[in-house]
DNA sequence: GCGACAG
DNA sequence: ATCTTGTCGC
């Protein structure tokens, strides 16, 4: 287990151990998901930034009330960056300030909505999926940009969406993520998520299960989080917590 | 070999 | 991600 607890990793090692995470997620909710009236009765909102030039990370996490999206704690964390950005390699550098971030949080969290991706990943394991896993949580991830995958542009109407696919990649069977199996593997593709219109006039946000959670229950999720921003509630808290700097208290 | 590339 | 003012539009 020390490795997973070794940030430091060679770009090489990670992306071998992201390989392995991988087959560890699960993509089944928690029973009764499929109805809202049996959601957790919070939601956690997780986003980094930094400063310093990178060399500070920010990691800030905000739990909701999950029926009135109103803000109930939240918690905010520096600590020094340990590890450069690297495109697909995201989770290494976020993880440690996330984790310290909501291991101060009162009340334990019940279900993640990330600032990122989350099986919507070249390898499937997005900062989303790691962070679903290492806490053993129900999460999502929604980001702003595209990593992987190809998609059409989604309506214009609030709400709107479409498929995100993907060229198959190896724990996709596993994952269930293979459209429709039954046509000629040259021509299977996987669903990783959704392009979300969360906002009319807007640049659509990539919502994708990350762990304990499958595509319709992210969707959900999200399209009930949303309030009149590009991001829903939980995201965008955080990221206010975590970006804008704080008027020091003085 | 040439792009693409979450935050 | 971050450095940054005003400005256009619902």
């Amino acid at each position: 287990m020390s490795a997973l607890h070794d940030w430091s990793l060679t770009p090489t090692v990670a992306v071998a151990l992201q390989r392995e995470l991988a087959t560890r997620l699960s993509l089944i909710p928690p029973a009764g998901w499929t109805s809202p009236d049996a959601w957790p009765a919070t939601i956690t909102g997780v986003d980094i930034g930094f400063e310093e030039e990178g060399a500070i990370t920010r990691a800030a996490v905000v739990t909701l009330d999950l029926a009135t999206l109103e803000p109930l704690e939240q918690r905010l964390v520096r600590q020094p960056t340990r590890m450069a950005y690297i495109p697909g390699l995201l989770s290494f550098r976020e993880l440690p300030a996330a984790i310290a971030a909501l291991e101060l949080l009162q009340q334990p969290p019940e279900c993640l909505m990330v600032d990122g991706h989350g099986i919507a990943h070249p390898r499937r394991l997005g900062v989303a999926a790691h962070l679903g896993l290492w806490c053993d949580l129900p999460a999502l991830g929604v980001a702003k940009k595209r990593l992987c995958g190809k998609h059409d542009e989604p309506g214009e109407e609030r709400g709107d969406w479409v498929a995100l696919m993907d060229r198959v990649r190896e724990p996709d069977a596993a994952l269930g993520l293979i459209d429709d199996p039954t046509r000629a593997k040259r021509e299977q593709r996987s669903r990783l998520g959704a392009v979300l219109r969360s906002r009319i006039n807007v640049k659509p946000v990539f919502v994708s299960p990350g762990h304990r959670m499958d595509l319709e229950t992210a969707l959900a999720l999200t399209r009930h989080c949303l309030g009149k921003t590009k991001l829903p509630e939980p995201t965008r808290l955080a990221d206010q917590l975590a970006s804008r700097r704080l008027k020091q208290l003085r």
